[in-house]
DNA sequence: ATTAAATTTTAGACAAATCTAAAAATAAAA
DNA sequence: TTTTATTTTTAGATTTGTCTAAAATTTAAT
């Protein structure tokens, strides 16, 4: 069994936000990861050598670079601690969805991976965290699901909130009113062409109307319901 | 409210020896923190430093040091937070009592004071950790309890484990073999004056011998029963 | 195809935490 | 009370991660 392979919390911060730009754009560059992670090119590029160095990701000076096999699995063992820390945040200590970011922040650079596989055995292996993005398993299996934003889906077809593409807590606290959450199921009444707007229905709940904004950073399962449900 | 005020780790780990230490033997010197830290007296004596100019100890060259009132407060917080998650590890996520001192050397270094208020929540407001060790409440209080050893519980009299005082894995390894934990009420039937060994019944149990050295290690309540009980 | 603008890297510095080796202070022994 | 041994501190170096300012490279614009 491979014993616990240490990267710096720093290390590991590059490596997931790499990661994470990289799902987005395919090739990263410096000044995107500085802006990523609130740090100056200069140290993006110090960090990107001994990165390089352990043979984390694939560089050329001048020419962007990637996560190489070896970092992927970093970065998925980072994401992976991240997401089940927030589920144990939001769902054992009540913590609000819009406040476990930080702190799970800290608690994702706990080295023991016993720890985490004990975790995800008390939370009952769950498929996705408090913002619906989807928990990788103890080997670093990512399962992508099919998401499409809720200006997509056709009128009259109900289906159920997987995810919010933009966490800001305005955002949250705006769909928090609206009574939509994690696993709402709703379903598009009108379309508005003037400005995109869109007239939503939950069940239970009289209709609300949600801008074109506000609609393309709700995500919806394209098919069917996301398993974790009963 | 006080924001989370923050000591780096190797702060926060010198804060907790010097803690522990200075329980013992009311002074600390510099090679026993040392020692205890497994790192170098001039390490320590820069640390110290530091410590001093934030004013978290009493410090005079040459002359040992021990915490001041703003430090014990500071240590205080750190032992909580090391001890609610023992307590999490071995009652939530099923971690034998031996392996979770290294885990929870890394988990109390995690900053936010509402998740740990919130996790002794979750817990029910433990009192002690798994291995008997008092919990400092949120005000950093912590309760005194009076323990004597094994080998000083007279003949005959029903105490309760409450501690062991040295908790090294070959330690709880034999407490276990004889099915001695904490909780675990027991009497002394017999003391054996030639090596001062003791023969000892759990209820339910055959009698079982424990050496001097043993006894002298495991620690039981005076009085009544600890409280935390059913 | 030059020139100008933007991006990225290097060079050199700094803070935190640690170390080794040597000096200073204190404690113990003869 | 000297001498010796032990403890503690200083001086100077090292590692990791970060920074600023300047140089190198690439991209965009005229």
């Amino acid at each position: 069994m491979a014993p616990n392979v240490r990267y710096s919390a720093s290390k590991e911060n590059h490596l997931k936000a790499i990661f994470h730009l990289q799902q987005e754009h395919g090739i990263v560059t410096t000044n995107a990861l500085a802006a990523a992670l609130q740090t100056r090119p200069a140290s993006v590029t110090d960090m990107l050598k001994k990165l390089k160095d352990q043979k984390l990701l694939i560089y050329e000076r001048y020419k962007g670079f990637k996560l190489n096999n070896e970092g992927r699995k970093a970065a998925l063992q980072v994401i992976r601690k991240h997401r089940l820390w927030e589920y144990f945040l939001v769902k054992k200590l009540q913590f609000g969805w819009d406040e476990v970011h930080e702190i799970a922040e800290e608690l994702e650079h706990i080295a023991s991976k016993k720890l985490i596989d004990r975790l995800d055995a008390f939370l009952g292996f769950p498929e996705a965290d408090p913002h619906g993005d989807p928990i990788p398993d103890s080997q670093g299996r990512l399962q992508t699901r099919r998401q499409i934003n809720l200006a997509q889906l056709p009128l009259g077809k109900v289906a159920q909130v997987s995810g919010i593409a933009s966490q800001t807590s305005e955002m949250l606290e705006l769909l928090q009113y609206n009574h939509i959450r994690l696993g709402t199921r709703l379903e598009i009444k009108k379309k508005f062409p003037f400005d995109e707007s869109l007239e939503v229905k939950v069940r239970n709940r009289p209709p609300v109307t949600l801008s074109a904004r506000v609609a393309k950073n709700v995500l919806v399962n394209d098919d069917e319901p996301i398993t974790e449900r009963r």
